[in-house]
DNA sequence: TACGTATATTCGAATATTCTAATATACGCA
DNA sequence: TGCGTATATTAGAATATTCGAATATACGTA
């Protein structure tokens, strides 16, 4: 095999491991949607402020986000939609899934799981 | 949060933890050519037939591919082309990095890393 | 400067992943 | 049945991931 394209498929599983913790998909679509602080983000994850800091810095670190400080408060923000559509492609997979089993609604979609109003 | 969403988004990481590997994705890739036996991916992929068949078993136990029996053989193939289509919008993130910072040529695409001719 | 709030970092335990080597199983054919 | 080829399984070592607790740093304001 061609050493670059081994290496392509080596960097391409990294950035897919990026999306394979439940809570970075969590904080992944919640960026999506808007800009939000850390504490923020915490309340929503439902998880500890350490632990979503760590994951933003991978976030960070891999490219898929930025920060502003604003003040006392470090705003996050996506900088790669097309993540968020892989995401969606991937939880459509699952929720076609869950539907054919009759483990969720019908009208569930994947774009809809956080309700920030 | 909901305890279904939390639910939702585990199962998610779960079906990206498939493809945070890069083994995995040259097989993913491979099978989205055309339908190849154990022996053959392990060519492919320059690896011991013993984790070509560990890695075949995780996505055949994730749903991805289904097999066949063929004499001796046992041929495999996908079963999901939208996991294809997600992990193509992620090289593409990938290549075009790539392409940004000269590290490959520009007429390289996520869809011909193996030549199969 | 001192204090409160927000965020980042470090450490370590628990758990998960990945690979190789060895072995087991399944099939076709003589 | 016995042998060769193809594939699956098991076990275990090496490595990676994830989280919370504790601590450090940064900023705004009194």
């Amino acid at each position: 095999m061609n050493e670059d394209v081994a290496k392509i498929f080596e960097t391409h599983a990294e950035l897919c491991k990026v999306i394979a913790n439940p809570k970075r998909l969590m904080i992944i679509d919640l960026l999506s949607k808007r800009e939000m602080c850390v504490g923020e983000l915490a309340r929503w994850v439902e998880t500890s402020q350490s632990t979503v800091s760590q994951h933003l810095r991978l976030l960070k670190d891999k490219g898929f986000v930025t920060v502003r400080r604003d003040g006392q408060h470090q705003r996050y923000s996506l900088t790669t939609p097309d993540m968020v559509k892989a995401c969606h492609i991937i939880r459509g997979i699952l929720l076609g899934r869950m539907k054919e089993a009759g483990e969720v609604a019908q009208d569930i979609s994947p774009e809809r799981l956080f309700d920030l109003t």
